[in-house]
DNA sequence: ATGCCTGAAGGGTTCAGA
């Protein structure tokens, strides 16, 4: 098939964003779109939005739950043998909803959502851990054309933090999270934002807190990785900040990526890294969980 | 020294997030 459009966005409860959603979705018109924290149940989200995505010719498929977590893949490029959740894959202690694949346009789309981590050496560093071996195997197992979307939770380097003094100690850049990412990578994929951006700034969260946003302190920790049969495909690539910024964000923003060929120029603009921030002038004090 | 903002659940506050 021609182009195609395929985007991931943590969007931090799709029922609180949905006044940004559904414009982003008219304004973008991204073909497939891989969403993590969604914050509802199938049965919420199919009522919440099933006939907003049906009218837009979406099929979907949600990975939910209350509160916490969940996934789901929207799809106009066919949407086939959707799976939820990991094979045999860790739960913390039961397993969540944070992983959902479904075959789109001949290509595996998996949409994730890695668990956070919380403190290193922690039990959820160590689900963390699992969780990421789990997925390494399940990918490595499927089709060769493959694309694994979402929220890693992770910064592959330290290029990919504004300061990389602020994580030392921190989740996100340990030495076995960032192992954990090479193993999967290692199955055959491509970082496709850093393949087509090998020496710029580039983020894809800012903390809502103490004005990050504004001052491009952010994070990259979203990502697409493309298997070798598609990553040569890949025409653009790119993180969508306009969708950070205005009333209601959420604190990521999506990371688009064409496939075959260039953007038409009706979609809205190509918009290129930040210029660089500047280094903070003072060490800059991560939020630290408070002591039990 | 600090969870500084946001969302969810549930209840007048707490937990989670990265």
């Amino acid at each position: 098939m021609g182009r195609v459009r395929i985007a991931t966005w943590n969007v931090n409860s799709v029922k609180q964003r949905l006044p940004r959603l559904l414009p982003w979705l008219d304004e973008r018109r991204p073909d497939v779109v891989c969403l993590q924290e969604t914050k509802l149940t199938d049965e919420a989200f199919t009522g919440l939005l099933g006939d907003e995505l049906a009218s837009r010719d979406y099929q979907v498929a949600v990975h939910g739950q209350g509160q916490w977590n969940g996934v789901a893949i929207l799809s106009r490029a066919g949407l086939d043998d959707v799976v939820t959740g990991l094979a045999d894959g860790p739960g913390f202690p039961q397993p969540e909803a944070r992983a959902v694949a479904a075959t789109c346009g001949g290509i595996r789309v998996w949409s994730v959502y890695v668990p956070n981590g919380r403190s290193p050496g922690s039990e959820h560093y160590q689900y963390k851990l699992a969780w990421l071996k789990a997925l390494t195997d399940v990918v490595a197992a499927g089709p060769e054309a493959a694309l694994v979307c979402g929220d890693m939770n992770i910064a592959p380097a330290d290029a990919d933090l504004f300061d990389p003094a602020a994580f030392v100690g921190q989740t996100h850049v340990t030495p076995p999270e960032r192992e954990a990412l090479a193993r999967l990578e290692a199955t055959g994929l491509h970082d496709v934002v850093r393949d087509h951006w090998p020496s710029e700034q580039v983020f894809t969260y800012w903390d809502y807190r103490a004005g990050m946003f504004h001052q491009n302190f952010g994070m990259r920790i979203d990502l697409v990785l493309a298997s070798d049969p598609v990553a040569p495909r890949v025409k653009a690539a790119w993180v969508d900040r306009q969708a950070r910024k205005g009333t209601g964000p959420s604190d990521h923003a999506p990371v688009i990526v064409d496939l075959d060929a260039a953007p038409d120029g009706d979609i809205g603009p190509m918009v290129p890294p930040p210029s660089a921030s500047r280094a903070p002038k003072r060490p800059v004090k991560l939020p630290q969980a408070p002591k039990s």
